[in-house]
DNA sequence: GTCTATAGAGAGATAGAC
DNA sequence: GTCTATCTCTCTATAGAC
């Protein structure tokens, strides 16, 4: 290995949790796919358990720096949340993979008590970053029909990660496009006149 | 066992699927609930694939029969849209389960090509039941803000889904509420003067 | 940091008695 | 229709050599 083994070790992890599950994938699976050992990969993360919490930590980390990028870089409530739908539909990767908070949820029985309360702080997190973008909105009017800004977080964050379960059902990024297509519409990327349209 | 094992069997193994996984339950768990042996699964059910694609096929025949009934029940477009997230809400099981379609979505890599098949189908039916909702409440004006039937199904569907996600992530159906708040909030249950309101 | 070797548990599945 | 017994494979994990 280069350098960096754990860190590889991780990305190979991480993709191929969000592509098969928790439950779906193993330590003999990482060591093919880098021609090592399993008991290798053991130096690295002990355990299974370790594994997943340095995969939720990393990941918590990575996907907050997204956001606050999306922040910088736009202005607007309507580009931010653009922005946000864009990151989502990265992650997807034409279909075969699935925001790991997804697919953690989904297994949610295999997991330490660690993970667990990860996944229901970086869920706050991201809930908490949508709130604010949807308070912008109702200042700025980049933002078609708002009035609830919290709901529609909720509402936003349940559409982006079954967007993902669809798209990842069927293999087709169409599906993900299709079912934030309105979400993608409400939203002005530029700030107008600043009359609410509707 | 009473006269019908099988019937049981798959009653168990849904809710074990829909709770843990496809790849997190095994003919153990079936089989020590019911206090008999593996084998007698076997003779049931000879491999998991079968299992699997009784499941699917029979939870397609009732979920499609769940939508005729609310159809039949419920005049206006509003208040079977409205059904429809009370019947996705009562499918949670209080955060302990999700829906079968999107337990077997997660699990996509270790299905037979039969139940990825079906899994494609069950999206259809519910996409198709739930846009000719959509253009019911064109017609009779009982969903607010309404446009384009067909992206909106698609943006419903996902959020239904979401929805499960997140209310099983933490294992509190107040969360699925949060998600669907605005969506009911658009459907009005009686037809009115049949003005739209925004 | 990677290896060989192995333990111990659990998975899906089958043969054949009752 | 359920049982005992067993097979084969894979899983997570550990001990100890190099």
């Amino acid at each position: 290995m280069g350098s960096d083994t754990k860190t590889a070790l991780l990305d190979l992890a991480e993709y191929t949790v969000r592509s098969r599950g928790f439950d779906g994938f193993s330590y003999a699976d990482l060591a093919n796919a880098f021609g090592i050992r399993k008991a290798s990969i053991h130096y690295h993360f002990p355990t299974k358990a370790n594994l997943s919490e340095a995969l939720i930590e990393r990941y918590q980390t990575r996907f907050q720096c997204r956001l606050t990028d999306i922040a910088s870089a736009n202005a607007t409530a309507g580009a931010r949340l653009r922005a946000l739908v864009a990151l989502y539909r990265e992650a997807l990767h034409e279909g075969q993979t699935v925001c790991l908070c997804v697919a953690f949820s989904s297994s949610r029985e295999s997991l330490s008590e660690t993970v667990i309360s990860r996944l229901g702080m970086f869920r706050s997190m991201v809930l908490q970053w949508i709130t604010a973008v949807f308070e912008l909105g109702q200042t700025d009017n980049t933002i078609l029909a708002l009035h609830q800004p919290k709901q529609e977080a909720h509402a936003t964050l349940a559409m982006l990660e079954g967007a993902h379960i669809a798209a990842r059902a069927e293999q087709d990024i169409t599906l993900f496009d299709a079912a934030t297509f309105i979400l993608n519409a409400r939203c002005l990327v530029h700030t107008s006149s600043g009359h609410s349209t509707l």
